[in-house]
DNA sequence: CGACGATATATGACGCGTCATGTAATCGGT
DNA sequence: ACCGATTACATGACGCGTCATATATCGTCG
């Protein structure tokens, strides 16, 4: 077994490009559009899903953990987040009134404006960095398999 | 102008899928290979690539920037990652003779034993979880995705 | 009512990654 | 030999994300 155990190890070259293409540029691509967005509105990527998520549901006010199971975040960091986003004004977490555990999280209205500022230009550069960049087969393609890689990776309930 | 912008916004739904699909799957597959790694080897997913890098050089010694380039990491990401495997005893760093600035960093016997040893779980695991679940085809076509997504990030010098 | 388990959320510690900055050594010209 | 620029690397501060744990509230059973 003392092959090339480099990590590249038993992938064949297709795996172990698709593998490291994957590892390896969506990080780039991540932080690419996290900087601009920052740039241009002073949000950062993680404040974003938070926001639209918020912003989707109108008036309704949205307990934490239903907020974390919309985003599909563990509920601490969802927690860590919405005290940073708290601080900077954005949010803000008010005790529910009939069950004083639940929080309950509302846009500010600086927050929805910010927001609502910074759509336009972040779904452009998502066009520009990413989708435009591909075909649309690609694109169908692309979500296809991350559609499998998730349903492999939670396991349906009692697998 | 006040269509949805909902950060969906202007993304039609099959960019939707396939832009929310990587940038959501991929770190939850990123985060499940690192817990099997972590788990049998006590092996970090970063410390993985220094590993292989310095293990594929051998015995030819490794400055800093050149290990960070070859790693496609910035230099100080990956100064304060070497600090962390330093103190764990996987590698060391000693300075250059001839040139005082450079750190030239080595695998140390325990590093390359651990990194040895680690490496057929984690090749198999990244079967198990990506290579294995997606047909020829897909990973052909995902390899392709990434290489263009990374050439347009990365604008050829003097663009 | 009162103890107890479950639920909803918060917090602390820690590793990771970025940005800005610091420090030391080398190079290049004069 | 000297001085400014450049190079190589380290460091500090800070936001992010995870894991383990704490805290408060609620429901329920006796």
């Amino acid at each position: 077994m003392a092959d090339e155990a480099t990590g590249a190890g038993s992938l064949d070259p297709v795996e172990l490009r698709a593998w490291r293409g994957l590892i390896e540029t969506t990080p780039l691509l991540r932080r690419r559009l996290d900087q601009l967005l920052t740039a241009d509105s002073g949000l950062t990527g993680s404040d974003y899903p938070v926001l639209v998520t918020l912003h989707e549901r109108g008036d309704r006010p949205c307990r934490s953990t239903e907020l974390a199971d919309l985003i599909g975040w563990e509920q601490s960091r969802l927690s860590h987040h919405l005290a940073r986003m708290e601080r900077r004004g954005l949010i803000r977490r008010c005790r529910h009134h009939a069950d004083n555990r639940v929080a309950e999280v509302h846009l500010t209205d600086e927050g929805r404006a910010v927001f609502l500022n910074a759509a336009q230009g972040h779904s452009r550069a998502v066009r520009e960095h990413f989708a435009d960049v591909l075909t649309v087969p690609q694109l169908e393609a692309l979500a296809e398999i991350m559609e499998t890689l998730q349903r492999h990776l939670a396991p349906p309930v009692t697998d």
